[in-house]
DNA sequence: TTCGCTGGATTGTTCAACGATCCAGCGATC
DNA sequence: GATCGCTGGATCGTTGAACAATCCAGCGAA
């Protein structure tokens, strides 16, 4: 939600976008949805544990009725797993999903960075660069990971369509679910530091089929990495 | 999600779907949602529309709470725009909306027919194109319609994956919204019914490059008529 | 061991209520 | 005559309570 928004006003114009802030005052559902989704990718809630709505609400100071709705929304972007009559789980990795998600990333990521860009959205993949190579020289093990996932948002971002910027938004999401920090070794984000500065430095060349392909070797491997750790 | 769960049908063993059936007992949100889109695709409620809570429940003897959860499947689906303290409104093309919409498609599409597909999966697809046939001859322009939106789907399906099935599921859902019956005389169907012999032919020839070729090139041109029919 | 029952817990759904917000209309003021 | 401010009605947002439906674990009987 804060994503779509968050495309919404870098495409509108200025009016329209004058229109569309109205004030931001996100309803109960939402801020709860946040706080959910806060959780989450924080790894305070494992995969596959349960959600009682009961405590839920009481936990939060919200109503039953009002937690659903969140659900409802979490469950839509695949974070949360609705089981009639039985609750809603923290989503787990299903076999196939790794593999899912990375077919889901090859197409939208390849194609984005293969029609190019305007300088300004060149500039924020840059950008998302430079913040990992100043993560890497803090040795800040958690911003190496936030600068690889603005890295790829930003490649998505080249598009400029909303709707490919919220379908990648959940699937980093996702991603921040399953591939939690705990299997984030430093050793892991050594390659893709200088991977990230080449296809980078492609896009800003022009080399748009090169730079496609380095991305599509990158995700190949990455997904080869994951498929290892976890169980296939 | 009536596509998810067929999706997931197609993907998953023996043993887990079995596991995953549990006997189809659609929750009220879910069917009211299902009646909705319906009702959606049908073009009998029209975008800009509001629904009222409060008639909608009446109408389908719901309470209001369901009409709610209901209304939040759909506007997670872009079908539905929610405006707080306004009411929910079926979603209307602003500016921009198709060309974001075709860029979701070429990413998407392309994507799934350059990495080819299994001989049933591509068997789905000549499967479109004949139904397309049968309904050319049989002069059946609704048959026309369902059927060209079965062969992208299909098309799609070559990459076996879920979250693509579900994303374009949801493209495809919005586009039946947006471009209904009215805008699509037959003259409009007249070209891409070769247009998808031939792309499904390279398919069958393993010729991915020049599938994926012809493919972007009727994206591109569809676009483009979208576009002209309607406003920029 | 297996089967069937039972009780408790949780979800699914409904209903009624109240405050918050928006909108149209209407009158007052300049 | 146009603008401003108010007011009332309609609708949404949220809550709390209630009850049926469903699931699950435990226990006893065959």
């Amino acid at each position: 939600m804060a994503n779509a928004d968050q495309g919404k006003n870098e495409q509108v114009g200025l009016d329209s976008a004058r229109a569309r802030v109205r004030m931001k005052v996100p309803s109960v559902a939402e801020r709860v949805a946040e706080e959910l989704r806060y959780q989450l990718a924080e790894g305070f809630l494992v995969p596959g544990a349960k959600l009682t709505e009961a405590t839920i609400a009481e936990d939060l100071g919200v109503s039953r009725n009002t937690v659903r709705e969140a659900f409802a929304e979490l469950a839509g972007e695949r974070l949360l797993l609705r089981q009639p009559n039985k609750g809603v789980f923290v989503a787990t990795l299903e076999a196939g999903d790794i593999h899912d998600v990375y077919t889901v990333r090859r197409a939208i990521e390849v194609s984005s960075i293969r029609a190019g860009g305007s300088p300004d959205r060149i500039a924020a993949v840059r950008a998302a660069v430079e913040e990992g190579k100043r993560a890497a020289v803090a040795n800040d093990n958690e911003g190496l990971g936030s600068a690889n996932q603005h890295f790829h948002g930003a490649i998505v971002g080249l598009a400029e369509s909303n709707r490919l910027n919220t379908i990648m938004a959940q699937i980093l999401a996702e991603m921040r679910l399953y591939f939690h920090k705990a299997t984030m070794n430093a050793h892991f984000y050594s390659d893709w530091l200088k991977e990230n500065e080449h296809i980078c430095s492609a896009l800003e060349a022009g080399e748009l089929e090169r730079a496609g392909d380095l991305l599509l070797a990158y995700l190949n491997r990455s997904e080869q990495q994951q498929t290892a750790i976890h169980g296939e």
